[in-house]
DNA sequence: CACACGATGCGCT
DNA sequence: GCGCATCGTGTGG
């Protein structure tokens, strides 16, 4: 079932807890790609976050925007990023996809965009109401739990939690063992 | 207009 | 663990 604007309407936190589990589906020259959202790292207004200067600009915009839009950028020089737009409409937020199962190679947000054949021109899609870009609901095993843990490749705001993953999911691009240890040693107890 | 650098991935050490 | 490819974007002059 396809996700709608409520959906992303939360805050960034939330929804990105919410996406672990549920399926990124891109229909695209008569081929659908689809993959099961592994790890997700969240962003508002924090530090690392594109919106960090609290000013709107050609880039970020879509971040300002209403929840539930695809925002996709272009960063090394060649490599797309898929986020997911949270918080509602003028507040900056976004959950970045980093990585995705039951598709090849997805371990990775530029191997995310790579294997969903996403670029720069579907930055601003609205995946609650585009035909070929969306996101179907995903029934989250009981046994899979959830790692909380920092966010990849940023310079700043390196101590936040902000980054989840889904424990033992070969999607995930890096993996804590620490967080992991701690999660599981506090099972029960 | 110039320039520094990045929400990365890959190959080599 | 480390270096580098490669270019759009933001910032400052």
């Amino acid at each position: 079932m396809r996700l709608q604007r409520a959906d992303f309407s939360g805050p960034t936190q939330r929804v990105a807890r919410r996406l672990l589990g549920c399926f990124v589906c891109h229909r695209k020259g008569g081929e659908l790609k689809r993959g099961r959202i592994v790890e997700v790292e969240a962003y508002t207004d924090d530090a690392a976050s594109h919106s960090a200067s609290g000013k709107r600009t050609p880039r970020n915009r879509i971040m300002y925007g209403p929840p539930g839009f695809a925002y996709v950028y272009f960063t090394y020089g060649m490599h797309h990023c898929l986020n997911v737009v949270s918080e509602s409409d003028g507040l900056p937020g976004a959950v970045l996809i980093r990585g995705l199962d039951e598709i090849e190679h997805a371990a990775g947000p530029g191997l995310v965009c790579r294997a969903l054949h996403l670029t720069i021109r579907d930055n601003g899609r609205d995946l609650a109401a585009d035909p070929d870009l969306w996101i179907e609901s995903g029934n989250r095993k009981r046994h899979e739990r959830v790692v909380q843990t920092t966010r990849i490749g940023i310079r700043r705001a390196v101590d936040l939690k902000l980054r989840y993953y889904l424990l033992g999911s070969p999607g995930v691009s890096k993996r804590d063992r620490e967080a992991e240890a701690e999660l599981l040693g506090a099972r029960g107890s």
